[in-house]
DNA sequence: GGTGCCGGGCC
DNA sequence: GGCCCGGCACC
């Protein structure tokens, strides 16, 4: 995935839409022009992509937090931001043409800074959206597919991706919807801030209704003593910037996101109690479960979930199939589906599986439902015949009466079929084999003699 | 390893 | 259907 990204921008629109407004890119000279380059595309790409110019420091906070940057060009994310030194190759054609990571390696930081800056700030003050608008793929490819999705998000990495350097929960928004990513691009067009965000709230809403499910996040203030909740990334960061930090500061715009968290308001009813407690799972990586696998690829590079697991997650992951059974499945986790399978495997019925592993009851031999019930007394009568078939009519009525009672019982804790290699436990019944002993063969029942249940002494 | 016996082959 | 046995699970 963070190859095929790149390769997506190269040929389409990001980076494209980037240089277009800048001088071209000349690769290994790191030209004032490039500088700008990098900073209108860092300036495009995210509203915290001209964090990257700040200190190292900062940065490296930045780049902790961007473990999964959702709307950034993995390309970028990971040679560029992730790696402030990366050598001058990620400005190799290879990788898409806005290589954010240059001007790091190859200015040197005290004369280089302060155009660096200033080209920020111009940057800044010049609204994205020309830049964005200039986006050819944002506009004209309306499949919201992981390539607007990803790369060509711009400055809706400005809501989104901010979310993503105050955790991970900017892939839930991104996996939400793939649609939010044409709705945020429109709504991104828009240079005016204050709609921009109201838009943006209104996205996020739809967002969330558009959700599988009814998750919906919060945003906290984290900034001491506030708290404040919101229910917008926007509003949120707005009232960081503002309240707290300052307005207008381009430090403040980008460090807001360092001082709010989103937290889930209401989860999925089946997840609730174990997504109950808070933010946790919000900020501890990808989503539980790959559930919002939903065509979006996570970055094996920079998401370290261990989603594996499957699936694992409470939504069961691989597990979380779309057609859920019954609550109960969903809210079970995927191992106990698992077991299912694996109860269902052993007890290698096909229609009973579906109807004793719902019952609590393990098998089947009870009240069977009546869909059942015919196989049932076929399949034991048949256990019956089979054992007596080479046995004296008498002897087979016996057993039928003996052993019919036996297996019944002993079949209720067991599965059904006959060729499933049930066994029974070693009853106390002495066989013939005991009680006449081998050498005398001759007087075993010929169930005994023929290897088969004894007839005699069953248990 | 002994025992019980299922499953299947041979006639 | 009668007879037999390989193979497995249990002890």
């Amino acid at each position: 995935m963070a190859t095929k990204r790149p390769g997506e921008k190269t040929s389409s629109s990001g980076p494209q839409s980037c240089p277009s407004t800048a001088a071209g890119p000349t690769d290994t000279r790191q030209s004032g022009a490039e500088i700008q380059e990098t900073l209108m595309y860092m300036q495009c790409c995210g509203q915290e992509a001209p964090n990257m110019t700040e200190s190292n420091g900062h940065r490296n906070i930045m780049n902790r937090n961007h473990q999964v940057p959702v709307l950034v060009p993995r390309g970028r994310t990971e040679g560029g931001w992730t790696h402030p030194s990366a050598p001058q190759q990620t400005t190799t054609p290879t990788v898409p043409s806005c290589p954010v990571s240059a001007p790091y390696s190859s200015w040197s930081p005290g004369s280089v800074e302060m155009d660096e800056i200033m080209a920020a700030m111009v940057l800044t003050s010049m609204s994205c959206s020309p830049v964005v608008q200039s986006s050819p793929q944002s506009q004209n490819d309306p499949v919201p597919g992981p390539s607007s999705g990803g790369g060509d998000m711009e400055c809706g990495g400005g809501e989104l991706s901010d979310s993503g350097s105050s955790g991970y929960w900017s892939w839930d928004h991104d996996n939400v919807s793939p649609a939010l990513s044409l709705s945020v691009i429109e709504m991104d067009s828009s240079p005016d801030e204050g709609l921009h965000m109201e838009l943006e709230q209104g996205v996020e809403l739809n967002v969330a209704k558009r959700s599988k499910s009814s998750f919906r996040g919060a945003y906290r203030c984290l900034w001491p003593g506030c708290g404040k909740v919101l229910t917008s990334s926007v509003g949120m960061k707005r009232h960081v910037r503002v309240l707290h930090l300052g307005s207008g500061s381009e430090q403040s715009h980008r460090e807001e996101d360092f001082y709010y968290t989103k937290f889930s308001c209401k989860a999925p009813p089946a997840l609730v109690p174990a997504l109950s407690s808070h933010v946790p799972w919000v900020s501890c990586g990808s989503p539980p479960g790959p559930g919002p696998d939903s065509g979006l690829q996570i970055p094996s590079s920079t998401s370290s979930s261990p989603s594996g697991s499957g699936s694992s997650r409470p939504s069961s992951g691989p597990g979380s199939a779309p057609g859920q059974p019954s609550p109960l499945s969903q809210s079970a986790p995927s191992s106990f589906r698992q077991i299912q399978t694996d109860h269902l495997y052993q007890a290698c019925t096909p229609l009973q599986v579906t109807v004793s592993c719902r019952n609590p009851t393990p098998c089947c031999w009870t009240p069977p439902p009546v869909t059942v019930s015919n196989q049932h007394s076929h399949h034991n009568s048949q256990v019956v015949r089979g054992r007596c078939r080479s046995v004296s009519v008498g002897e087979q009525w016996l057993q039928q009466n003996s052993t019919t009672n036996r297996q019944t019982t002993m079949r209720a804790a067991s599965p059904s079929r006959s060729h499933c290699s049930f066994r029974k436990g070693r009853g106390e019944a002495k066989k013939c084999r005991k009680v006449y002993g081998v050498d005398r063969k001759e007087q075993w029942c010929t169930a005994c003699r023929w290897k088969k249940a004894c007839q005699r002494f069953p248990d």
